[in-house]
RNA sequence: GUCGCCAUAGCUCAACUUGGUAGAGCGUUCCCCUGUGAAGGGAAUGGUUGGGGGUUCAAGUCCCCUUGGCGAUC
């Protein structure tokens, strides 16, 4: 159960300021969602997460199934007792590892492409199947990264894991399609994740709240034939997944085209995006919720976030640096260390300056998703 | 004093018995990593082979001298 409240709607733009309120608390969107995959924000503990100003964690049903499985997790009692998390709580469905570990795999690629495809490009077609998994009408059989062993994942399996792992909020079993996707596979695979959309509400029996996501690729027609599917099918509230193109540009014409098809009162969640520089945008088209891996990932590779661009602390000319990472960050690290020693300590591959940093990171994003929600408050975006 | 061993990229070392103008790891720099197979991946950079002479078509490699280091022995 989730109650969504819209506190305002901007008139410059459509972001808008509300309250989520779950059974483990509030969250105040537009919100970042920290990236807990396997019920951990790396190099973090649960104290340090609070303390970054994370509201909301969202971790993920294919990677817990593999490793502790769901029942173990069920057993100590869920998720939130499991990870001593007492805030909000999402779990992906696992629909984006269809993608990472099938075709992105396969062509090396994310979400939004970084290059346009020249003329050689391969496009996917409609019959194609990835190389290390196959997806049928039922499901998807994956080989586990961990052993080799198959592995199967559909709607109904997936909402079952999700039951017993317990989190406030649920996710449908989606499959987060490439960018180099043609019209006649995106159009097959939408209809795939309909379907396995409304097996997922049939099957889901716990009262936690569920998301249906928003499939459609690049594609106009089918991004607006999704939503309005997705909106009818009487979901808490919505995910908007997928590749978003081969641009920002596109990114941001996709959402546009898909938002005003669902329900207002109904909290939206973009899936996989938050580049510092693409927050405010992605607020304003109207995302309330989004997650992203970028704070805690680049967190680790040393790369650390400021209001003046990011740091690569692993370069060794911080090594002599004195000022923090950021001047005007209140955060215990910037008021604590130095950029040359948290530098030394990623250069030394310490798992000290990766949680230095992924601590920064997080609640750099944080107060920075604030300062938007403040800024929505005061009719400024 | 005498004898022996060693000296090759910023660092640690390869390049064999039998000469064919040098490779790797680490480092450094850069790039890639947006629902995390991710403390990951890729690329570039890098050397008058301690110095000088000689033999040879050809020398890191063989010979002589020299410099520095290490060891043994009077």
């Amino acid at each position: 159960m989730i109650e969504f409240k819209i506190l305002k709607n901007s008139k410059k733009s459509w972001a808008r300021l509300g309250i989520l309120k779950t059974e483990h608390g509030v969250v105040e969107t537009p919100c970042l969602v920290p990236v807990a995959t396997q019920a951990v924000v790396k190099t973090l503990d649960s104290r340090e997460v609070k303390e970054t100003k994370t509201q909301i964690l969202i971790a993920n049903t294919f990677h817990l199934h593999l490793k502790p499985g769901e029942k173990i997790i069920e057993a100590a009692g869920g998720l939130h007792k499991f990870m001593n998390w007492q805030g909000s709580l999402m779990t992906d469905s696992g629909g984006f590892q269809v993608f990472s570990l099938g075709f992105g795999k396969d062509f090396n690629v994310g979400k939004i492409l970084k290059y346009f495809p020249g003329q050689n490009t391969e496009i996917i077609k409609k019959s194609r199947q990835p190389k290390f998994l196959k997806i049928t009408q039922d499901g998807v059989y994956f080989q586990s990264p961990l052993d080799g062993r198959k592995l199967f994942l559909g709607p109904k399996k997936a909402i079952k894991i999700q039951e017993q792992l317990g989190a406030d909020i649920i996710f449908a079993f989606d499959e987060c399609t490439a960018p180099l996707t043609s019209f006649e596979y995106a159009k097959k695979s939408l209809e795939r994740t309909h379907k396995w959309a409304k097996i997922c509400l049939e099957n889901k029996r716990s009262k936690q709240a569920i998301f249906g996501i928003v499939q459609g690729s690049r594609f106009k027609e089918l991004r607006q034939e999704s939503a309005k599917f997705i909106n009818s099918l009487g979901f808490d509230g919505f995910g908007i997944g997928g590749d978003l193109g081969q641009s920002k540009k596109t990114m941001k014409k996709i959402l546009n085209w898909t938002i005003p098809y669902l329900e207002k009162s109904k909290p939206r969640h973009l899936l996989g995006i938050g580049y510092l520089e693409d927050i405010e945008n992605i607020i304003k088209s109207g995302i309330d919720l989004f997650d992203c891996t970028v704070p805690t990932h680049y967190g680790r590779r040393g790369v650390a976030f400021t209001g003046l661009g990011d740091l690569k602390l692993q370069q060794a000319k911080f090594l002599r640096n004195k000022n923090p990472i950021d001047r005007n960050c209140k955060c215990f690290v910037c008021q604590n260390y130095t950029r040359g020693y948290i530098s030394h300590l990623i250069r030394a591959k310490e798992i000290t300056g990766m949680k230095l940093v992924t601590f920064h990171n997080l609640y750099f994003f944080n107060t920075f998703v604030e300062e938007i929600r403040k800024k929505i408050k005061e009719g400024k975006i």
